[in-house]
DNA sequence: GTATGTGCAAATGGTTTGCAGTGGG
DNA sequence: CCCACTGCAAACCATTTGCACATAC
């Protein structure tokens, strides 16, 4: 598998980038092979993997590795967070960068070369909030502070 | 396995403990089950795994679910933030909150209760800085912005 | 024509779990 | 004594990979 670019353009390629853009619910792999499988029955699922992962290195999609939970990806590679429900899930995009960023590429105290974040909300979805308490009181998580 | 504080000190818990709170690696389930075998040669990863699980849950260490990686475990369950080296994976730890927490708590435009969040760095440590490029270029990974 | 990409199935690797036995309180 | 906990091994599950075939260019 190349690094870098990839070099030929593929039905199987086409199909589950333009499905991915389709959806803002930031699919699994696998949800992502479901729902690409019902135009291409015979695609598998490694095809699916392989290409998700060619994608995000080029940085066309988004790969969200969400901590302690299957990787996400997401149709629209711009800078944004995201935002994560305890109860049931759900990935939502949290717009604006409320992280002071001055100290990206900084050589911080550590000695590292600091080129990069990851920031992930937690919290309860509406959907969630309007359940049953118990149904979603999983607290579970770092909650940073 | 019950669901919030433990019932009985066993010496595998107490061991577990105290040899993480010994380490500042961050070690994995795996790494500590190593060094804890030292001591108690008979004990199982298994049992690594449910104590870790289980006094992370109490809050008496802190678990680190870092993205793409598998879990690491922290024995200081203070507040503070993480930074992984992509050249050769190690985490050492961030002081100070750089992040704006006006917003915990609040009800996100999504309509998310936001409870917490995980701030993760990724940057090359002064040891792979130190080495040949080549085998510390790993760009990877959402750069966030 | 040929290397890149695919389908398939098996392998991987971290983590979890079922179960029978152990031991803390 | 009894139930939480352990050791062990098998199960799980997301992801990766080896291989022979297909196909984009």
């Amino acid at each position: 598998m190349g690094r870098g670019r990839f070099q030929r353009n593929t039905r199987q390629r086409e199909v589950i980038l333009e499905e991915l853009r389709k959806l803002s619910s930031h699919p699994t792999a696998v949800g992502l092979y479901e729902i690409v499988r019902r135009r291409l029955p015979r695609i598998s699922l490694g095809t699916v993997y392989r290409n998700l992962e060619l994608l995000a290195e080029m940085g066309t999609i988004q790969k969200l590795d969400l901590a302690g939970a299957q990787a996400r990806f997401d149709g629209n590679p711009g800078c944004h967070h995201h935002l994560r429900c305890t109860g049931c899930g759900r990935v939502d995009d949290v717009s604006g960068a409320p992280l002071d960023l001055g100290r990206l590429g900084y050589d911080d105290s550590n000695g590292y070369l600091v080129l990069a974040y990851r920031l992930e909300f937690m919290g309860i979805c509406p959907r969630c909030r309007g359940q049953s308490r118990s149904s979603c009181d999983h607290p579970e998580e770092n909650r940073s502070c």
